[in-house]
DNA sequence: TCATTAATAGAGTAGGCACTACAATAATGA
DNA sequence: TCATTATTGTAGTGCCTACTCTATTAATGA
């Protein structure tokens, strides 16, 4: 008899994973092509078939990892001040600023989006936490008086959300610098919301 | 002997583009048949490829064209009065924030961006003839008194920029409206810069 | 009208792709 | 140790791709 061993599995898994996020990010999701995945991961075509069906699952596999590892750090987050909660929250958006895989990695995602609709509601799914948590917390810290501006929640929530989208857009631009440009956002999120007293943070 | 038609030249050639436009916004750079392109265009294979060399110069060529248009749009704009100007730039960017191809296309552009460096510079400079203009401006506002914010007209440039294409990237989700969502990008830019008197617009 | 040649379509081609078949290896339980 | 089977690598395979070749059409100038 032989059993699996989980957790050469699960590592032999994570290491596909990551070489084929380095590759989607830098070529996208058709120009990825499945050999260039095995050749970074270091593995043959057979073991990396022997793990996913097909091209698209590993794709969607990368995106539904990253969607259960942010919804489980937003849960940790502690809502009781939803000015702290807030900060808290952008420091998740933002933690990757300097990672210089994100940019391609997120048009290849809009891009497989476009037309696959299956991929495009695990994207959404992903989104839609943060900008649920989002949505909570703007409201709360307009009745608890924290943020003045008159915006609804819901938009607002769906502005930030994009707004950090917008960072890693630009993070690959020369003169680009992850805490300035991080604390740039953090200005421009806490003017948009009417933030009482500190403006930056 | 015979000459060309420089008009029907062009006509065919615009239409080619535009087709190709709409397919590369669907399916991505790679993802792009030139078949596709064809088809949706009506020409055969042959008609393609005697206006353009290859697939790539097919998509450098709209965004050339795209960026012409751009340029020429930006040098029309009156700029004695700083904060009628910005406006006027923030009805360039946002102009085309209900084409539902824009999402797409702004993908497939970061893609190929992402490793094709004379490509790479056809974007830089689209995006780097509106930052120009834009750090003048805000130069110009903070000086006039317009604009109260302490932010550095170069960094708030590529901000403003950059806000405008993540417009443009959640352009597609359900509950988006170009207009109610165009406002609320202008409401963002205006707090950012500190604004003075309206705070919309 | 007629020669010239731009414009076009469509069949064809070489190469690259995702994925498979299969043989070989090695880790497990008994 | 040995049987079992998860795991791995390699050598394909058929399909699809960007692009080419060539024959045909039709617009122009003389």
């Amino acid at each position: 008899m032989r059993t699996v061993n989980p957790e050469k599995h699960a590592a032999r898994r994570a290491a596909i994973l990551g070489a084929a996020a380095g590759v989607f990010a830098e070529r996208g999701y058709e120009g990825a092509t499945t050999a260039a995945i095995c050749k970074r991961a270091g593995v043959g075509s057979g073991t990396l078939f022997h793990y996913f069906p097909d091209k698209r699952t590993v794709f969607l596999a990368i995106v539904a990892d990253d969607l259960a590892e942010a919804t489980a750090a937003l849960e940790r987050i502690d809502r009781s001040d939803p000015a702290a909660a807030l900060d808290a929250v952008l420091d998740l958006l933002t933690a990757d600023l300097g990672d210089p895989t994100a940019p391609g990695l997120a048009a290849a995602m809009i891009q497989l989006a476009q037309r696959d609709p299956e991929f495009a509601a695990t994207v959404t799914a992903r989104d839609e936490s943060t900008r649920t948590v989002l949505t909570d917390l703007v409201a709360a810290g307009r009745e608890s008086g924290v943020l003045t501006a008159d915006v609804e929640p819901r938009r607002a929530a769906r502005w930030i959300v994009a707004l950090t989208d917008a960072g890693y857009l630009i993070s690959d631009d020369d003169g680009f610098d992850a805490e300035r440009d991080g604390a740039e956002l953090r200005r421009i999120v806490a003017s948009y919301l009417g933030r009482r007293g500190d403006g930056a943070r």
